[in-house]
DNA sequence: AATCCAACTGAAAACCGTTTTCATTAGATA
DNA sequence: TATCTAATGAAAACGGTTTTCAGTTGGATT
């Protein structure tokens, strides 16, 4: 829904949010941020720009932006979620595994498989998650020249 | 791998693993269920064979089963799991909001997807989850009658 | 500019699923 | 039967997230 550049502030004051110092320095986070960040990662990282920060603050602003869908949240191994920020509308995310950078991409072609799937086991079929996961191009490089490396994102545990 | 009518207990003898009373009672609970459950779930049916079992060893058996591929784990929002029986080898999961219900499938026809994301984003991909899910013929069925019902398995939170 | 109040805030505590620690128990093998 | 190690359960630790609560603040109203 929102276009690649929107100002998020706005956003959450059109929809009757106030706008505060705290709220700020996280939107600040959100809107900068090259891959997704766990809760913690954005506290930090906001706390440059506002020390007093609590972590609760935190989590109420992506819940807001969640509810919005400025923001989405990703799954990884160990109940450890992640924020990104949302681009296209229906997204999902290729994630890498090494450093955590991800992705977003938004033509999953499942309609034929959900709707065999639907057919075959009477489901009436209303959502799905979809993540990929693999080692990004710089990772790759990276690998061969060192033995392991950890870079701004990190925090991702590799799936099944 | 392991056919449909695996004994589990045979699988991890084999595996190394001792025979216990505890183990058993946990095996018992899991050849036996009909959709997926969450580990105090499990341990809640399994006491009922062997009453001082702990949650720890549920958790210990889950592992090992989950390594040897007898069981899968699914994710629920919220950063909760659920353990399935794994019948076919590559598996997913159509899981019933209402129910918790699941039924698994392997035909996920995503090599094409997979192949195409690679080329346009170098990412070397190597694994994916993918979960569906919905409302189940029976509960379909029953919420034309009543507003609610909750029945066994339950425990299912919503997707995005 | 001063007042007011609901929205907002951070600290601390509560929560909840999962894992670790540790002293004890019990399979398996000799 | 004796032995040794894997396995066990209770309790504590852990880590991410949510709730509670008393104090603060944005911004509409005066």
């Amino acid at each position: 829904m929102p276009p690649l550049t929107i100002n998020l502030a706005l956003s959450i004051n059109r929809a009757g949010y106030k706008s505060t110092a705290p709220r700020q320095a996280v939107l600040r986070v959100v809107t900068g941020m090259r891959s997704p960040l766990t809760a913690h990662q954005i506290l930090i990282r906001a706390r440059r720009g506002y020390p007093p920060l609590g972590l609760v603050t935190v989590y109420r602003t992506l819940e807001i932006l969640l509810a919005l869908g400025h923001v989405r949240r990703l799954h990884l191994e160990g109940g450890c979620h992640t924020y990104a920020a949302a681009n296209a509308s229906h997204g999902h995310y290729l994630i890498c595994f090494r450093c955590g950078a991800a992705v977003e991409f938004s033509q999953c072609r499942m309609q034929g498989m959900v709707r065999g799937l639907a057919r075959r086991t009477g489901y009436r079929i209303s959502a799905h998650w979809l993540e990929l996961f693999g080692v990004c191009p710089r990772c790759q490089r990276s690998a061969r020249t060192h033995t392991s490396q950890q870079e701004g994102a990190a925090h991702a545990h590799s799936p099944r």
